[in-house]
DNA sequence: GTCAAGACTTGGAAGAATATTT
DNA sequence: AAATATTCTTCCAAGTCTTGAC
């Protein structure tokens, strides 16, 4: 327990020692064998290496959506001829005419002679790989060995964006040692550059957490390698923020006041600030900030929404005053929804909404730097994003006290579990595509439902017979006969049960994404508390990883945990 | 105050490892 | 033992919010 309560740094320090090994760089590219050939308007052409690295990259994604869309193939492109040498860029002038296919089939057939090498060699790969986590896959911050979430620069290849952005297939480039920043102690043993090389800059900043940095090409911006969320200053901070959640749940009441308030004001911004707020801690939305138009994919939040983004209906399906919400937000997942609201919001919104373009901005008085000043001033440390938190953990905490039913068995209530945490996930609008093989896996297990059935039928029959025997003869072999198989019944009884229940969760999990809440927005104290309560081992809900993520919390909670 | 850069959290998909079935 | 399904891990993009420069 102790290792959470030591006393923390003021003043924005972060570690007083800091030593690591810097990267791992990715290893150089290697030339495709003599017999692997690309192919310019149907003749043999020999590239040089780099305009060849180039090429595998888009070879490799070859049977990938992504190659299909022009936006895609032209960003490659263009990037591709800057890498060509001037003889090639004239004999490459359409990609049409490009045919990266003998490249892409040598990729395929040495990733399954990968896959099918025999055990040995496997092993041999493995230690390799291990030996490398083991050397750059840790750190010494303030005297604890901690490990590095991702210690490995991020390879050369096309750029993949989310959703329609404008720059797929734009080259990333190679990182070098000289474009990378590190952070370390002044008095560590400083990491050295590979051989041949030195980093852009060795700096001493204690008040960040990083231990390198360095620019992408693409976005031009920085990426950095920070700590496993296992570490203790990763744990730190995730419970700091549930802290801070739980704050809110004191004076949220006070602020659904004001902002209710809010919607009759004089000032059209404070109106706009109140209908907002009241969207993003109805329906948790995102706060919707600002992004620079072409630079990607066209995404919103809650403040950044447009007039072309929400439809109003006085009157629908029974319901008054609803708001049809379509929208695409974070790595452009559909966000659809229509949902009844109050009157004053629903006036509001046709108030904002009047002589305005599709495109245009619905919340054109507002933005997130003037909505969080105003949460700042509501409670310290508020922003948007933590009336997220905030209710994403009330949820949890409310739906595990209404579906768990203590006489379940641990199926039964590992159930309710998952139900609560899907109510958070549709709540967060995490959703994911369905798994490709969903339809079939789910015929598979009907399948077997059934067969489970007609052997519990039968089973029951056998019972019947045998206590008729037992009627009949009543001898002890019968008797015991009868036992027999009324076990048998019961244990069929039970395997049906538990295939229905996870028929049930299938069906209901096939589109939500279970993951991202589970792992940044429930404060795993609920959890934790909610396992002891019911004798759930804790496994059964984090697994290796996610219990190294929330030691904290699972050193620190008792089953009276109240969020 | 404004704007861009910087730091850190959150996000689903893909790939790898493991479990289960055939 | 191979094939297939499921779970776990890695990857890196895309958000939020803070900080720093002017």
């Amino acid at each position: 327990c102790s290792r959470w309560e030591e006393e923390k740094n003021e003043d924005g320090v972060k570690w007083m020692q800091l030593e690591h090994r810097g990267p791992y760089f990715v290893p150089p590219y290697e030339p495709l064998p003599k017999d692997v050939h690309f192919y310019y308007d149907g003749k043999p052409l020999k590239l040089s290496l780099a305009t060849e690295e180039v090429a595998t990259f888009y070879a490799k994604m070859l049977d990938h959506e992504y190659t299909t869309k022009e936006i895609f193939q032209n960003n490659f492109f263009h990037d591709w001829r800057k890498e060509m040498t001037s003889e090639e860029q004239e004999i490459i002038k359409d990609l049409d005419k490009c045919d990266f296919g003998e490249i892409h089939k040598y990729f395929v057939d040495k990733n399954e002679a990968r896959k099918a090498l025999p055990k040995e060699e496997k092993q041999k790969l493995k230690e390799e790989a291990d030996k490398i986590q083991e050397e750059y896959g840790y750190c010494i911050l303030d005297g604890h060995r901690e490990k590095i979430g991702n210690f490995k620069t991020e390879p050369p290849g096309l750029f993949r964006g989310r959703g329609e952005h404008p720059k797929m297939g734009m080259l990333k480039k190679r990182i070098m040692p000289e474009d990378v920043i590190i952070n370390c102690s002044k008095d560590s043993k400083i990491p050295k550059p590979p051989e041949g090389h030195k980093w852009k800059e060795v700096r001493f900043d204690n008040t960040v957490t990083w231990l390198a940095s360095w620019t992408e090409n693409i976005q031009n911006t920085l990426k950095y390698i920070m700590l496993n969320p296992s570490s203790k200053l990763k744990g730190e901070k995730d419970w700091q923020k549930y802290e801070v959640a739980r704050r809110l749940k004191d004076v949220v009441h006070t602020i659904r006041a004001q902002y209710r308030k809010d919607w009759k004001s004089k000032e059209i911004k404070k109106r706009q600030r109140a209908v907002a707020l009241y969207f993003i801690d109805k329906l948790a939305l995102r706060a919707g900030n600002e992004k620079e138009e072409g630079e990607t994919a066209d995404t919103v939040g809650c403040c950044s929404l447009r007039v072309e983004h929400i439809q109003l209906h006085p009157q629908l399906d029974g319901q008054e005053h609803v708001v049809e919400f379509d929208f695409l937000g974070k790595d452009s997942i559909r966000y659809y929804n229509k949902v009844s609201v109050e009157k004053p919001v629903f006036k509001n919104l046709q108030l904002f909404m009047k002589n305005k373009d599709p495109t245009d901005d619905l919340f054109d008085h507002l933005n997130t730097t003037f909505l969080n000043k105003h949460l700042q001033h509501l409670m310290d440390g508020l922003t948007a994003k933590v009336f997220r938190t905030y209710n994403a953990s009330i949820t949890l905490q409310e739906q595990l006290k209404a579906l768990t039913n203590p006489e379940d068995n641990i199926a039964g209530k590992l159930l309710s579990y998952n139900r609560a945490n899907r109510a958070v996930a549709i709540l967060c609008n995490h959703q994911r595509s369905i798994p490709k093989t969903f339809a079939k896996s789910m015929q598979v297990l009907q399948e077997k439902i059934d067969a489970k059935k007609k052997q519990v039928e039968e089973a029951q029959e056998e019972v019947k017979k045998a206590e008729d025997e037992f009627k009949d003869t009543k001898d002890a072999k019968a008797e015991a006969n009868v036992e027999k198989k009324k076990k048998l019944l019961k244990r069929l009884e039970e395997q049906l049960a538990k295939m229905n229940i996870q028929a049930t969760d299938k069906e209901e999990n096939k589109q939500i994404a279970l993951g991202t809440s589970k792992l940044n927005y429930l404060d795993p104290r609920i959890t934790v508390a909610w396992c002891k309560k019911f004798g759930i081992p804790i496994e059964r809900i984090y697994n290796k990883t996610q219990r190294e993520k929330f030691a904290w919390a699972i050193d620190m909670t008792g089953e009276d945990f109240e969020f």
